[in-house]
DNA sequence: ATATTATGGATATCTAATGTCCATAATAAA
DNA sequence: TTTATTATGGACATTAGATATCCATAATAT
């Protein structure tokens, strides 16, 4: 019940892309040096950022990788999924036992049951709202946030000297 | 990101044994026929909730296991923990970069932070929290909660008698 | 005493995460 | 056009953790 590395790489990576926003397309090379890990895992990571659309990148001389939005639209949530997938955090695996069909199976209590409410029981009930309850609050938490706290610092820096 | 099968096995395993609570000490064998899952394997979990106080167990001809408590008292919180351990679900991995100076670093910003504060970031604060989140509706929850579903129907099936 | 049951150590197997390597495509600059 | 640079994706290797089995031992009701 852990998040992977890859997770922790990745927003970290973004925080960089989002702090260094004036400068565009900022390469592997330079993500891979300030979060020390290697090249080529970095990369399968941002490919990762890629697909869902939360970066751009440009091939070639010069070419590197931009937030495809702005930070206060890239939440934690987007950027878990992309890297951990979208499956869900339980699974029934007892679906054929005599305990599910007696948790489960309320079409003799409810005249009419939904069909999508008959095979899960309120153990998968919990389970689910759990996860549910975990993703409104990373939904609801952006790397702007994360930023904030950073340029707070950067502007005293500044204005310190 | 998934809790892991035995987690599932552990939860459904508390679950019969609450059912059956005039009946005391079920035996890993009858746990095991009704989880499908093989004897041995359900034993180390069977372990697990014992160590974390959440059933009892008695050796012997005729031995087996019952709650520790009422099935009001045991949360999904408490046997998923039991059974994944407590590790945060979110590990900095990257406490020596130069990212995480300017991100955790604040004692320059503030004059005088808590030592807590001072070597973690808003991620590891929002991931922190969204772990906080998730424990708080997992403590909420608790075995009896799914089984009054499974007793409404059973007594739904003795007035249909 | 005997049969039964839980316990814990050792070990095997399987799966997913982590990590590397390389060939290819894309692109800016010379 | 040629060259250097960068992202992409497939293949593969390694590692760690989850899943699973086996067995020797302790505990206990009969
Ligand atoms: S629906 Fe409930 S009883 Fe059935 S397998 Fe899922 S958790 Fe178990
Ligand atoms: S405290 Fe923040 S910047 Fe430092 S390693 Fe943790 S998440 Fe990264």
């Amino acid at each position: 019940m852990q998040f992977s590395k890859s997770t922790d790489y990745a927003l970290h990576a973004l925080i960089h892309l989002a702090q260094a926003e004036d400068r565009n397309n900022i390469g592997v090379k330079e993500l891979s040096a300030i979060l020390s890990v290697s090249e080529s895992y970095l990369s399968k990571i941002m490919s990762k950022l890629r697909k869902d659309g939360i970066v751009r990148a440009v091939s070639g001389v010069k070419g590197g990788y931009e937030l495809a939005k702005t930070a206060e639209e890239i939440t934690f949530l987007e950027v878990i999924q992309a890297i951990e997938g979208r499956q869900q955090m339980f699974e029934c695996s007892n679906l054929n036992s005599k305990q599910h069909q007696l948790l489960a199976e309320l079409s003799n209590t409810e005249p009419k049951p939904k069909a999508t409410d008959r095979d899960e029981c309120l153990v998968k009930k919990v389970m689910d709202g759990a996860e549910q309850h975990l993703h409104q609050y990373l939904r609801e938490h952006t790397i702007q946030f994360v930023l904030d706290q950073a340029t707070k610092r950067c502007n005293y820096s500044i204005n310190k000297k």
